[in-house]
DNA sequence: ATCATATATCTGTGATCACAGATATAAAAT
DNA sequence: ATTTTATATCTGTGATCACAGATATATGAT
């Protein structure tokens, strides 16, 4: 095997695309506040670039509604309001239910294991004296795509990115609360419940489970007021 | 009431999503075969503006996968792979089914009223001696999206408007196919059933109607051969 | 001190140019 | 006539400038 054979597989990266990744890893992981301002030239002076790419990444998160442009020219993150948020909430217990189900047929050894690994690492870091928030949202995460990854539906996956990505900010306030939550520990037996389910090929459990921890952790960010009230868009 | 109160709402417009716009509605409409290829400059000298808006239209689809870049440099209309249109229509079914049972529910005298009326006008098209096949698309997409707009889901609507852009460009084929072909006359009775479950507010009657109308629709384009048989794309 | 006006500075948007890479055309060599 | 090489022309991408609109700051008048 000469040294070309073993060169990188050539992914031709555009700066647009590499800016929009970085917005959406801060999204996604909740790092960023529903409301908070952004501004292209600040944004492109900190990265180092021209406006351009940071105004083509910010473009295409305004069409995914990760971001939004005021009327007064400025980009933020958006706020949500609670009916917005039941309606994501509908929308992700059945994609993401249905992913969960399919997973639970088509999952091989390797798979389930990765999903129990991930599992465990998250019960690790509950069980801390002082467990860290935004490394349990992390977690969190790589557990419910883990699932989702075994339901082999590429298309099925971008939708829930997409999703995931719109409420990412208002996990912020779940990151907020008391270490000792009583909503984690609720996500917690949701989480093993999933996971039994899983290991044991169980469709339908799986998605109730999933159903069961999506509508749970619902409720509680409802119920700290992270979201805003009514609709201020007419439109 | 003054002149000044008559005023239009104050739009805010930008090129970008007029552009963007025109694209989705040639698109959706089912107007653009796959694997028809773009280039920025035409497209901008004929729409007569600068390739700025086209780019940023350009690039806002491909990031709905509504058009891709070929590693050629070249902006082209998918092809779509048998798999890939399997697993949408696996989504689509699942969306598009929930929204027809909340609609079977949730819709008023006015909204059923819209919905017979297109339902009405698309019997009346085919029963032509000589059928519009594009107008027949249009209306059978007005008789859907009548019933969608029925759940008051405005994200899910979001959602399935994206679907339903993927799917447009393979659309070409049945519109391509004989004006009395079989699968109009199927996709005829399913439309039947639909509506009449809507009619008598019966969900889960609306539900298996709409999602037995996506599935034979799917297997109508599967069996034309309008897909490509294996997927391309290693990542 | 308070309010009105003017000015400076911010915002995103659109147009234009420069550039590297790929493709097709033309020229040249065999 | 066929293959190779050179050139012209296309592609999308990034940077820069110009612009209109909105906001904040400063300047002026009362």
């Amino acid at each position: 095997m000469t040294a070309s054979e073993l060169l990188t597989p050539l992914k031709r990266q555009t700066l647009s695309v590499v800016v929009y990744e970085q917005f959406k890893e801060l999204l996604i992981s909740g790092r960023m506040m529903p409301g908070e301002q952004i501004s292209l030239r600040n944004m492109a002076d900190a990265l180092g670039v021209s406006v351009m790419p940071v105004r083509e990444a910010v473009q295409r998160l305004t069409a995914e509604q990760a971001l939004e442009l005021t009327p007064n020219r400025h980009i933020r993150v958006p706020q949500m309001t609670v009916s917005q948020f039941r309606e994501i909430t509908i929308i992700r217990k059945n994609l993401e239910g249905l992913s969960a189900a399919k997973a639970a047929l088509n999952l091989n050894e390797n798979g389930t294991r990765q999903i129990v690994l991930w599992h465990e690492t998250f019960i690790e870091e509950m069980n801390k004296e002082e467990p860290d928030g935004a490394r349990l949202i992390s977690l969190n995460k790589e557990l419910h795509f883990a699932i989702y990854k075994g339901a082999d539906m590429p298309m099925m996956m971008q939708l829930i990115e997409a999703l995931w990505l719109r409420i990412g900010p208002i996990l912020n306030y779940d990151m907020r609360s008391g270490p000792t939550s009583v909503s984690r520990r609720t996500a917690l037996n949701h989480h093993v419940n999933m996971v039994e389910a899983i290991v044991r090929h169980d469709p339908d459990s799986a998605r109730l489970a999933l159903e069961a921890d999506i509508q749970s952790a619902a409720d509680f960010i409802i119920s700290v007021g992270a979201l805003v009230s009514a609709d201020k868009f007419s439109a």
